[in-house]
DNA sequence: GTCTATAGGTGGATAGAC
DNA sequence: GTCTATCCACCTATAGAC
C-alpha cells in the first residue's frame, strides 16, 4: 500500500508539481514546508507550534493530529528529504562500484557521490533547496538527544557504505584517520550549508557575494552550485593531506617551533 | 595578577586558582561555570534559568541581578573566554610577524596560531576546557540574532588580522577563495569541537576512542591534544588544495550526468 | 547581595463538538 | 479532518522584604 500505484504515499519528495496540489492532504505538506522554513530560520527550540500553524494557516491541533508531537514533526521534516537523499547516495555508490568492476574508487568519486548529491539538492526547490540544506547544517549540531538518535538511524547505512569505500580507496591510510577526516569533512560541509557563519557577519557579506553574484541575486540555485565548486576541492585536499606526525611532543608544533621538516609549506 | 595590582577585574579568565576561591563574588563565577556546562549540554533555548540556578545552588533572582538577562548571561559566558582567546591569537600573530621581519608567514604558522591557540584551551580546565570548546562549536551555528551579532563583535578584529595574514601568505590565491576556505576551516573546527557528530552515534564511539584511548579514559586533555594533531593537517590540506576549475559546466563532474527527470527513484 | 513571591506570558498537548 | 476552548506546566523577569 505504501509505495505503488496511485495511493498517496507519505514522502512528499515524491511530489510532482501536479500531484502536490490537492491530494488527500494539502495540509500535511503545507505544515511540513512551513516547519522546514521556520525551523531553519529560528532553530527547533525557538520555533513554537503556534508560529508554525499560523504561518501555514492551519489549525493548531492539526500538527498533533498529523504528526503526533513537535518532535515527530521535526523528524518527519527530515525524513521526507533524507529518504530520497540517502537512497541517491547509495545508488551513486552502486553505480560507481559497478563501473569500477572491483577496483577501488577514487577519493574524488566518493566525495562527489556523497557531498555532491547533497549539495545538488540545494539547487532544486522541490527537494527543499537551500532551506533544507541550511536546516540540515544547523540541526546536525543540535544537542537534543532525540535528534541525534534520529539522525543516527537515518545515516547508519549510508555512512557505513561510504566508510568502507574510503577504506578501500585509501588503503595506506589508517582507518581511524579516515574516520576522523570524514568527521572533519562533514563538519566543513554542515557549517558551510548552515550559512550562519561569523565570517558573514564580520565581512558583512553573504556567500553569494563571495561567489561574485553581488547585485542581481541569482538565488539559491547559483549559490548551491558555487558552494559545491568551492567546497569539493577543499574537502579533497583535506582528505588527502599528509598524515600527522606523531612524536612524543605534546603538540605537533607550537607557534614558535623547532622548524623541523614537516611538509615544507612555503 | 594578570594585569594590574589587586583590583578584582570582571573576566574570570584572570583566575589563578587562589583568587578564584572567595573573592567578591563566588556566586557570579559559579553561575557562569554552571551555565557554560548546561548550555553546552542542552543548548541555549532548552536550558532554563531555573535549571541553571538550581544546579549552581544560587537563587533564581541572582542571575538577573548579576547579568541582567538570560541573553546577557550567555554573552558573558563567552566573553570571559573569548577575551582571553582573541588576545592570545593576536599576540601569537604579532610574534610570528615580528620574527618574520616583513616576510609573509607560512600558512601552517597562521593556522597554528589561530586554531592551535583555541584547541589548546581544551586542555586547560581553568580556561573552560572541552566544555567551552563544545559550547563554542555548537553556538556558532545558532540562528539567534543576538548571538550572531555578539560573535561578530568579538571576532571582528581577529578575523580581519588573520585574513590579511592569509592573503599575504597565499598571494597567488584569489582573496575570495581564501575567505571561502577560511569559512570551511572554521566549519570543520566548529563541528569537530562541538562533538555532536552523527558519526559518533553511528559508530557508537567517542572521539577519544578513535584516538586510541578506549579503556582508561585520559579525559578531555588528551582528547583536545589528539584532536589538534588530527585537525591541523586536514585544515592545511584543505587550505592548500588545488583551486577549483571553473568551466561552463554547471557542476564539476556529476557521477551520472543528466539523470534530471522526475526523481529517478527506482 | 540574597531571598520569596509573583506577575505576566507562552509553551505543547488534548478533549470534544462538528 | 478540522476547529474551539482549555488545561497546566513552565518560562523570564521583577518587586520588594531582609
Amino acid at each position: 500500500m505504501t509505495s505503488i500505484s496511485s495511493v498517496q504515499i507519505r514522502y512528499s519528495w515524491a511530489s510532482d508539481p501536479m500531484s502536490d496540489q490537492k491530494t488527500t492532504s494539502d495540509t500535511r505538506e503545507r505544515i511540513l514546508d512551513v516547519a522546514e522554513r521556520l525551523f531553519m530560520e529560528n532553530g527547533y527550540e525557538a520555533t513554537s507550534m503556534r508560529t508554525i500553524t499560523s504561518a501555514a494557516e492551519v489549525n493548531l491541533a492539526a500538527v498533533n493530529y498529523h504528526f503526533g508531537s513537535k518532535e515527530a514533526l521535526l523528524c518527519e521534516v527530515f525524513r521526507r528529504r533524507l529518504a530520497w537523499l540517502n537512497q541517491q547516495r547509495l545508488q551513486a555508490l552502486d553505480e560507481l562500484e559497478a563501473q569500477a568492476a572491483g577496483a577501488p574508487l577514487k577519493p574524488s568519486q566518493i566525495l562527489e557521490a556523497f557531498f555532491g548529491t547533497l549539495l545538488r539538492m540545494g539547487e532544486d526547490p522541490s527537494l527543499g533547496g537551500m532551506t533544507f540544506l541550511r536546516l540540515l547544517g544547523r540541526t546536525l549540531t543540535e544537542p537534543a538527544e532525540f535528534i541525534r538518535t534520529f539522525f543516527a538511524g537515518e545515516y547508519a547505512q549510508v555512512i557505513d557504505r561510504y566508510k568502507l569505500a574510503l577504506f578501500r580507496a585509501l588503503p595506506d591510510v589508517p582507518k581511524a584517520e579516515i574516520v576522523w577526516r570524514l568527521h572533519f569533512m562533514l563538519g566543513a560541509m554542515s557549517y558551510a550549508i548552515a550559512g550562519t557563519d561569523v565570517l558573514q557577519v564580520v565581512t558583512g557579506c553573504e556567500l553569494g557575494d563571495l561567489a561574485g553574484e553581488s547585485a542581481d541575486d541569482p538565488g539559491d540555485t547559483a549559490l548551491a552550485r558555487r558552494l559545491a565548486q568551492r567546497l569539493m576541492p577543499f574537502l579533497l585536499g583535506g582528505l588527502r593531506a599528509p598524515l600527522p606526525q606523531f612524536h612524543e611532543l605534546p603538540f605537533p608544533s607550537p607557534p614558535t617551533p623547532p622548524p623541523r621538516g614537516g611538509r615544507g609549506d612555503s
